[in-house]
DNA sequence: GTTACTATATGTAATTTGTATATAGCTTAT
DNA sequence: ATAAGCTATATACAAATTACATATAGTAAC
């Protein structure tokens, strides 16, 4: 993930890396899919691709396997390389399930704050 | 910060702490406030008593402060022992204007997969 | 004087993230 | 055939962040 070009928040991330494991739940629970192919559908959720890191990728949906919430399976593509193909279990639809819920708090809460920040008269 | 309790997204972390800084820029845009009384007024903003990790509170206001965000002075209570009371400086308020912007789009990006996730049938 | 509470602060280990780089198959042009 | 370019997956290592425990000290009450 690149260094954030606009000079927000002095240069910290924005840090929606984070979000990047409930988008792929988001997506895999649609329809199974591979790392490279992904990339593209992750821009829906505000990941581009100048700002995407692949690596990043590669590894969430590696860490996801490893607890179950994802298998893969290898798959010839007509032109170009193998690739691995992770498809969505029922323990990660429980997951996704799950982050939806916190999401919904967590969006709960941002609003308060810009609410309480635009009510202020020392903006 | 404790383990989550009720074993949302397999107790990992909902990882609201980095909400902290721009909640407690918030809280000091309104009024100066130090450390200790910080705590129940981060309630707003979805920090509780059981989870808030008060040792990241204290570094996060230090680190504020070396970033130039914030200063502080130290202030008699009427009882116990004496308070560091933070106070938002310019480049804090500009900072939290930029949060707000931040948050703006990261609360699109959640609606957003909220949204797809409740329109799909694979639920 | 010791227990409880308010208040601030840090050490350290574990985890996460940033960045760069490695590996390799397939396609196309030379 | 071989080099360049694209697709695709993967990891090494440093830097930053977070979790958790613990240290320090003043004040109040008993």
């Amino acid at each position: 993930m690149k260094e954030c070009q606009h000079l927000f928040c002095h240069k910290k991330h924005s840090k929606i890396e984070r979000f990047m494991e409930v988008s792929l739940l988001c997506l895999l629970n649609e329809k199974a899919g591979y790392g490279y192919g992904l990339i593209e559908k992750l821009s829906f959720f505000g990941f581009d691709d100048e700002t995407i890191n692949i690596g990043a990728l590669y590894r969430t949906l590696r860490k996801m396997e490893t607890e179950g919430l994802v298998y893969s399976d290898w798959e010839q593509s007509e032109q170009g390389p193998k690739r691995r193909v992770y498809s969505i279990t029922d323990k990660g639809k429980k997951e996704l399930e799950n982050w939806v819920y916190v999401l919904k708090d967590r969006k709960m809460h941002i609003e308060k704050l810009i609410h309480r920040y635009e009510s202020c008269e020392n903006k």
